[in-house]
DNA sequence: CCTATAGCCTGGACGC
DNA sequence: TGCGTCCAGGCTATAG
């Protein structure tokens, strides 16, 4: 589920109980997900004030007091949700109607707004955990690319990373390193309403001086609104990705493209039906006629 | 450096 | 009902 609009409404799902908050109790079910879990964060966690809940790309970052952040990728299948923190011992109870089976991290903590328990649930364990004391310089950060709703991303910045480029569009904005936050739906999504065809050559939507041409001009507004809607619609629920609050997002009502297979294209004026195609292994969807 | 591919996991949808 | 196959929102390592 989680690209950047999901993990915005995750985050802010989850910032009003936590921000301010004391964690007082860490518990593992396993020693990994897709990496082991950090040497010693149980330790680190406990006692610690959750002071910020911020974001960068697809990465939540909870910022501790003492200056330590925790790091959290949900991967493809993971999500954050509040438990019954009443319960004396809620890791060993199963209520009914409550899938546990892949809670792999639980963590109760208390704030100005009473107790919560907070657990981690990833069926495919894609995600992963880190610490780190500067988040912009850590590992998995470091190479990350402008924030697509900031200044630092920009058509010159998208201009730089087409230039001189044959990998089709598509790939180079699923590239972390070009824009943060982007996944399959939303590139495919903005490129439609770009009016580019995903599998066209980056570098030719830069001319022989490398400056941008009009259908790169038109890509950074159509990603920001794209991205902008989606998150004014609480992201989008596909399976039966819930936020924190249990509540549904309702953006994939608003799909162009993206599962729409064979279906009319949206754009008024436009006769093309929806076509599927792979690139870089992923699904691409697109319209054949007003993409080019 | 650039580009393409395999692999990590489970679960759901589908065909037989 | 069961079994096999394919596919899925991300990211990294590796090979050419």
């Amino acid at each position: 589920m989680p690209e950047l609009p999901e993990v915005e409404t995750i985050r802010k799902g989850l910032a009003p109980r936590l921000e301010g908050a004391r964690i007082e109790t860490v518990e593992l079910r396993r020693a990994d997900l897709r990496y082991p879990f950090p040497v010693g964060l149980t330790e680190v966690l406990s006692g610690k004030t959750i002071e910020r809940l911020g974001r960068r790309a697809k990465y939540l970052l909870f910022g501790l007091s003492g200056g330590q952040t925790l790091i959290a990728h949900l991967g493809m299948s993971g999500s954050f949700r509040f438990g019954d923190s009443t319960l004396a011992e809620p890791s060993r109870l199963t209520p009914a109607g409550i899938r546990t089976a892949h809670d792999h991290l639980l963590i109760t903590s208390s704030g100005p707004d009473g107790p919560a328990l907070l657990i981690y649930n990833d069926p495919r364990r894609f995600g992963f955990f880190d610490l780190t004391r500067e988040p912009d310089t850590s590992p998995h950060l470091n190479r990350i690319g402008p924030e697509p709703l900031g200044n630092g991303f920009n058509t010159s910045w998208l201009a730089q990373r087409c230039a001189g480029r044959r990998t089709p569009i598509k790939s180079l904005l699923l590239d972390q390193r070009t824009v943060a936050g982007l996944g399959n739906i939303y590139v495919c999504e903005a490129l439609h309403r770009a009016g580019i065809a995903p599998a066209r050559p980056a570098g030719t939507l830069v001319d022989k001086t490398g400056r941008a041409g009009r259908a790169l001009e038109r890509l950074v507004p159509a990603i920001r609104a794209v991205l902008d809607e989606a998150i004014a619609a609480g992201g989008s629920s596909l399976k039966d990705y819930r936020n924190a609050e249990g509540e549904l997002g309702y953006f994939q009502h608003r799909f162009a493209v993206y599962d729409r297979e064979a279906t009319p294209c949206p754009h008024h004026d436009c006769t093309g039906t929806i076509g599927r195609t792979v690139l870089a292994g992923r699904s691409t969807f697109f319209c054949p006629v007003c993409q080019h």
